[in-house]
DNA sequence: TTTGACCTTGACGTTACGTCAAGTTCTACG
DNA sequence: CGTAGAACTTGACGTAACGTCAAGGTCAAA
């Protein structure tokens, strides 16, 4: 068998462009080149092109999958290493994406970025942790007070609460509707409502920030999957966080 | 205030070729060019510029920033964009991972990646097809392929998994033990293992943010009411959140 | 022989600068 | 006043992996 750079680029699912790319820094090069400087792939050709191009959908760089076809490098290796690198990255991403939400939720507050006034000797990172502190310090003073008031049936009824609306939300992600929708945000309703109920809770704080509670408390519905295996798996969770930041985006 | 680029660099944690970069593409002008060239900056160059690292540090791109320091562009809404786009980008990466991980748990598992045997005779079409289906991007789409891959029994011992965990941690709490203490630092241990194990989640980088994220798992248990139901009321969700803050602290 | 499809080799653009390179200017010191 | 060294300047290349023209050669069919 003999392909000119097209068929073999169809064949593939690439581009005529990214076969000479790969002859250009060689990390594949046509089995045969005709006088006319037309390229030709064979078999052989085909094979290892499929895995470059295999190895690149998982994320590997073009030098490091020429390691790995020339053997100097084990594949699985190489995909340890690569791993770790995207898990970094994820991390990289959450921070940011923290970041970017309290900024945002400042904002919406009222308050300006970098305050003229306050720029000389200003230290972004301490704005940062200024803020990330006010969650857990303030978030619960007496909640282990009202938990025991509750007595053993008082504790009972609010676990089937909490169950039933796990059921529901369930029931709502798996149906399709969205989360913007009436279904959804009547859930995030209940929820907020049932939220609210709790003393040592910024939501029910008086004049707290409910609604940055509330949009955090979607964030932390993605993050951890303590919270998706509740909701049904991942898909789960993301539903509760989109319609909980609906409902907070239109509501609190 | 009048200061040199370099002066102003240091002020602004930045460098130089930065601020000439700056410059070159019009995005912060200095204040005042000597006769001879030099850059020089004021106060007001300095604001602008704390606010594009800042907006920087989130994320956004240069040309964006610009067009929010310009008033063409709202600050909040920016950033919304930007969230969007974070937020996939966390997703691609969480399928990455999944697929990177199924990769070489197939590799461990004594299989190769499109071994050159099977490959000569029969369609190349379909094989890669094949190869998609069990390799590629699809097969893992989203996290929540992810929980569907762990089949009924994987979900039902990941459930089994996370209940257990539940109940020593309670039956710990209750114990009257410090968090600080072997028993507890046990429980940190297990949980950590247990979180490791999932991919998509920042726990699961190695060496990287474990500690930062731990920290966070914690304060989380004591701030959301769902998980002090889970630990046996407000001071189970304490008693984790405190095994988890020392372990991270002398482990991690 | 013409036309159109396919092929070739450059070369620039993409992000946000880092990193030389070569030349000019300022400051301090003997 | 001469000079060394520090600081400044403007280019220009490199980065990852190609996409996208541009200009021109080749081939098969009509």
């Amino acid at each position: 068998m003999d392909w000119s750079i097209q068929e073999i680029a169809k064949l593939a699912g690439t581009t005529s462009r990214t076969l000479r790319h790969y002859d250009d820094i060689g990390l594949l090069e046509p089995s045969r080149v005709a006088g006319n400087g037309y390229r030709h792939y064979d078999e052989r050709a085909l094979v290892r092109l499929q895995r470059i191009l295999l190895l690149r959908e998982l994320g590997l760089g073009l030098p490091a999958i020429g390691e790995v076809l020339e053997g100097d490098a084990d594949e699985a290796h190489a995909l340890g290493a690569h791993l770790d690198w995207l898990r970094q990255e994820q991390g990289r991403l959450a921070r940011q994406i923290a970041s970017v939400e309290k900024t945002i939720e400042a904002l919406e507050g009222g308050e300006r970025l970098m305050a003229d006034e306050m720029f000389d000797g200003f230290d972004h990172t301490r704005y940062k942790e200024e803020v990330e502190e006010r969650w857990g310090k303030e978030a619960y003073a007496s909640g282990d007070r009202w938990w025991r008031g509750l007595g053993e049936a008082g504790r009972r009824e609010w676990k089937a609460r909490a169950e039933a609306l796990g059921r529901d939300w369930i029931a709502a992600a798996e149906s399709g509707v969205q989360p913007g929708g009436p279904e959804g945000q009547a859930l995030a309703k209940r929820h907020v409502e049932w939220l609210t109920g709790i003393p040592g809770t910024p939501a029910a704080a008086p004049g707290g920030d409910v609604k940055a509670y509330v949009i955090g408390l979607g964030e932390m519905y993605v993050a951890d999957p303590r919270f998706g295996v509740n909701y049904g798996g991942p898909h789960g969770a993301e539903f509760v966080r989109d319609a909980l930041r609906a409902y907070a985006d239109r509501e609190l």
